[in-house]
DNA sequence: TCTCTGCTTAGACGGACGTCAAGACAGGCT
DNA sequence: AGCCTGTCTTGACGTCCGTCTAAGCAGAGA
């Protein structure tokens, strides 16, 4: 949006996807690169703010819509959405009036990946 | 370990597993159950020791093989294995002189399966 | 241009988190 | 029994996080 400082080494779609997890020992460059996603899922709030902005028909969702889904403050949600922003888990765009947030799908499948656990007896 | 509080409403590798995120709305209590489990994910050396611990042979790990990995005190180490375990995880078990750790690899299935994305234009 | 609506930023406050040092407990060895 | 080793718990401290109110900015419409 505006301002885009993020100095912080960010998830990139375009890396080559992570061994699970389970399989070979994530290197702490590594955790250090993932950690911030999975914090960033873990909030409630985010956690179904994601799922609204993914689930989301045209793969993205306006703010106007998202706020009056929880008992919370406009700036408060605008706070949980610049995180996600942050996480590199979403990406916002205005047009018009409203801002609209899509999801990055790359980064999910990554994450994903991540957790992924062989079905029991797979070499 | 000795004690078993757990009051919260941890994960429990017999739900049916969720749907994807990008799937199908979050509802607040599922969001308000699995959060945690990301949020015990969200700090690099927690997402380590879970790396560590699922990756060893055996399915298990010993306390005294996770702690010189880190630069941190063995409380410290301690302590993030205790969130991990509170997070329904791992689980921890005694046997003699050593604490022996073990991924439960249905919580983290469940998990990678609400991530899951379709591979770009599937119904 | 003026104003109105929508979203973000700035500042502040209470609570939770990550870390450590010190003490407590469990099990094995002499 | 007594000590030693290995791990966990307790208490404390500094920092980060989630939330709010108030203020700032960007477009749209009159």
């Amino acid at each position: 949006m505006s301002k885009q400082p993020t100095p912080l080494t960010v998830l990139d779609a375009e890396t080559p996807c992570c061994p699970p997890l389970a399989q070979r020992r994530v290197p702490a460059e590594t955790a250090a690169v993932l950690a911030p996603a999975f914090k960033a899922l873990g909030d409630p709030v985010r956690l179904q703010l994601m799922s609204m902005i993914a689930s989301a028909e045209g793969g993205e969702a306006c703010v106007c819509d998202l706020t009056p889904a929880f008992d919370l403050s406009g700036p408060t949600i605008s706070h949980h959405l610049r995180t996600l922003r942050e996480a590199g888990l979403v990406d916002a765009e205005r047009r018009g009036t409203w801002v609209y947030y899509r999801a990055r799908p790359g980064v999910l499948r990554q994450l994903a990946a991540l957790l992924t656990v062989e079905p029991a007896g797979v070499a």
